[in-house]
DNA sequence: TCTAATTATCATGACGATATGATGATCTAT
DNA sequence: ATAGATCATCATATCGTCATGATAATTAGA
C-alpha cells in the first residue's frame, strides 16, 4: 500500500467531515464509528489534524471536529503529510541520500516523472474533489437535534 | 519512502551484480561490502531473490550469487514483489477491500492513472534499463581468474 | 576424507506503527 | 459551582520490519 494506515485513517476521516456538509461538526465517536476505525487512535490522528489546520476540534457538550476550511481548498497533501513522506526530489527510489539531475542514482531519471505525478496527485487534488457527490458539500445539513441518525 | 528497506536492497544487490557483468558470480561479503548493507539480511534477501528465480545460487569455493537471467529480461517488478506490494487493480488508496470501476472508493477515478503509472514502471523497467551503463552488459568480462577486481 | 569457503537458517533483539484502556483537561448547560 | 459531555494524553501491549550473531549445510579442492 502506498500510504499508511494512519494516513488512510486521516484521508477517510476528513473525507467522512466533508461527507456531513461544509460546517459539520462532529464527534469521535461518531467517525469512528463509520470509519469503523479505533476511537482512541483516531482521536490521535484528528488531533494532529487539528494542530496542522486542517480541522478544528472543541470540547465539551456540542463540541467535535470539523473542516478548517472548506473542502475544495484543503488538498490530500496537507492531510497525508501529517503522517507519511510524500515522494519529494530528494526522495530516492534506490534510498540514497542524494539524488538529483545532477547527481542520480541509477532509476533517478526513468523515475522521476512517475515519482512526480504521485506527488502531484496529493499536492493537486482537494477532499472536495473526492467527496462521493458535491451536493453534500453545498447543502447545509442542521441536524443538531436529532440523535437519531 | 515507496519501497521498503529491504526492497530496496534487493534491488541495489541485483544492480550490483548486473554491474558485474552478465556472467559474474559475486559473494554475499562482496556485494554486503559493496552497497553497505548488513551482511547476513542481505544474505536472506538474495536467498529470496534465488528462491524467486531472479538469481542463482551456488555455495562453497567459487560460489556466490549471480543473475538467472540476462538483466535485460530482469523486471524490477520481479525483484520488489518479493517484499513490496505493488499497487494493483485491488490496490486501494483507501485501503478498501475491494476498490474497482465498478465498485469504486472516492479517490478511485483520479487515482488509477497514476497508480497505473506506478506499476507499469516496475512492470516495463528492467534491471538492464537503469545498469550504469549498457557497454558492462554487452562485454562479456571473463575475469574468473583474475581475484584481483 | 578433511578442510576451508560459502550460502542457508535459526534465535534473538531493537524499533516504529498500530492499537487499547484509563485518566486528565476543558467546555456547555444548569 | 456542579455535572455531564467531549477532546487530550499517557501507559502499555502487539505485531511486523529491520538487523545481528551464531550455527548448520553444502561444495570445491587438496
Amino acid at each position: 500500500m502506498i500510504l499508511s494506515q494512519t494516513a488512510v485513517y486521516a484521508l477517510r476521516a476528513t473525507l467522512c467531515l466533508a461527507g456531513h456538509g461544509p460546517a459539520a461538526r462532529v464527534r469521535v465517536d461518531d467517525i469512528a464509528e463509520q470509519l469503523s476505525v479505533p476511537r482512541n487512535y483516531l482521536s490521535k490522528i484528528l488531533h494532529a489534524l487539528a494542530r496542522a489546520g486542517v480541522l478544528t476540534s472543541s470540547r465539551g457538550p456540542g463540541g467535535g471536529f470539523q473542516l478548517a476550511r472548506p473542502a475544495r481548498e484543503l488538498m490530500l497533501s496537507e492531510v497525508v503529510e501529517q503522517f507519511d513522506e510524500l515522494p519529494e526530489e530528494s526522495g530516492c527510489l534506490l534510498g540514497r541520500a542524494v539524488c538529483s539531475d545532477r547527481d542520480p542514482c541509477a532509476a533517478h531519471h526513468r523515475w522521476k516523472d512517475v515519482s512526480l505525478s504521485v506527488k502531484e496527485f496529493f499536492r493537486e487534488t482537494s477532499i472536495g474533489d473526492l467527496s462521493p457527490d458535491g451536493a453534500a458539500l453545498f447543502t447545509p445539513i442542521e441536524h443538531t437535534g436529532t440523535p437519531e441518525d
